[in-house]
DNA sequence: CCCACTTGCCTAATACCTTTAGGAAGCTGC
DNA sequence: GCAGCTTCCTAAAGGTATTAGGCAAGTGGG
């Protein structure tokens, strides 16, 4: 009996490139267990269970989105320091839409706290300093390109934009000038 | 052998509403045989599969949305017409959660473009007929409201902003706020 | 009224995926 | 070179999806 070699670290990442070439909701124990040519039962002293495999791949996700985020951040600021936040939200999208996804999926309170979204988070508040707001409305900026990111990169990933001009890029060149000219005059609480 | 009426309509009704009360990734063919305590596979004389199930909750649940949207809309006009439709949005996603996350089930081409999604896009470029923006800017603004409302309202249904400060309710009401501002001073192509 | 026909739901069967229990073979260190 | 841990396996039970074929409940024409 050869060993396969397995480990969590294996399984996930194999799981990864699954999400990547299927879905991430096609990402099953089986199917990987398949592609390292393994019993399915035998990936099970490596992960609890099917649940636990995504929400692993889901924290691999969040770790090289916020990996990539702080690189591109690093020494830019205001608009500079937006704009290369977003395109790395929207490139790691498209050319990993199932790590996306799972970047996506839904962790619990513990397990969120724990991983790497919250330094994503920390980033998109980073990136306000090039903006004068003062709390509350720095959280409510943060929340507004948390949303605006996500959003259009989701809705991007479904076709939503596809077929219709003015193309995806413009359009998303365009928000981006709409979010800093927003950010820098910032409605004053009426 | 009495007949439990089973329709397409029905199924699909059952589907949505198990879809609100344990996740629509839980809604299957067999969870609604059961809620019409029937055998499973009584229900593929009406539905085709498990995918179809699944798209006609998600069409439902766009008709539904358009619907309100539709009404909240009529008679209104600029910041009003957008918080309004915002709010239907925001409070559809609450009262429904499992329908909401049907709405934003991929859809292959025909199906979206058959659907309520369209009526809703239109809706939304309504909303901007009280703001003064021409093309190709009308359609950038179309897609970034439509990527802050869902990307918001997604976050918020994820429990994002649920256990932070200041409240959830307050962001939205602010960042409606900041895109009625945006809308109104949209900037020039540099 | 009843016979034929359509329709609605059933049984049966196949094929996956998930998960647990327990066993055997490989590796490691003494 | 063997004790013990680890890795992977076989076996089994239970759930979901889907298809094929059957019987009984409604329906319409004679």
């Amino acid at each position: 009996m050869v060993r396969a070699g397995l480990t969590t670290e294996r399984l996930v990442r194999a799981g990864a490139e699954l999400a990547d070439e299927v879905g991430f909701e096609q990402v099953t124990v089986s199917a990987v267990a398949r592609r390292f040519d393994v019993k399915v039962a035998s990936l099970y002293s490596h992960l609890k269970n099917s649940q636990d495999l995504k929400t692993r791949i889901a924290l691999l996700a969040l770790e090289e989105l916020a990996d990539r985020a702080s690189e591109a951040l690093a020494g830019r600021s205001g608009k500079d320091a937006l704009g290369a936040f977003a395109n790395v939200y929207r490139d790691y999208a498209l050319a990993h839409p199932g790590r996306y996804t799972a970047a996506r999926h839904p962790l619990d309170t513990e397990t969120a706290t724990a991983g790497a979204g919250v330094r994503i988070a920390q980033l998109t508040r980073a990136i306000l300093r090039g903006y004068d707001l003062a709390e509350p409305d720095q959280t409510h900026a943060v929340r507004l390109l948390g949303s605006v990111f996500h959003g259009y990169v989701s809705l991007e990933a479904a076709g939503g934009f596809s077929h219709s001009a003015p193309d995806s890029r413009e359009s998303w060149a365009r928000i981006l000038d709409g979010l800093d000219s927003l950010l820098r005059n910032w409605p004053a609480h009426p």
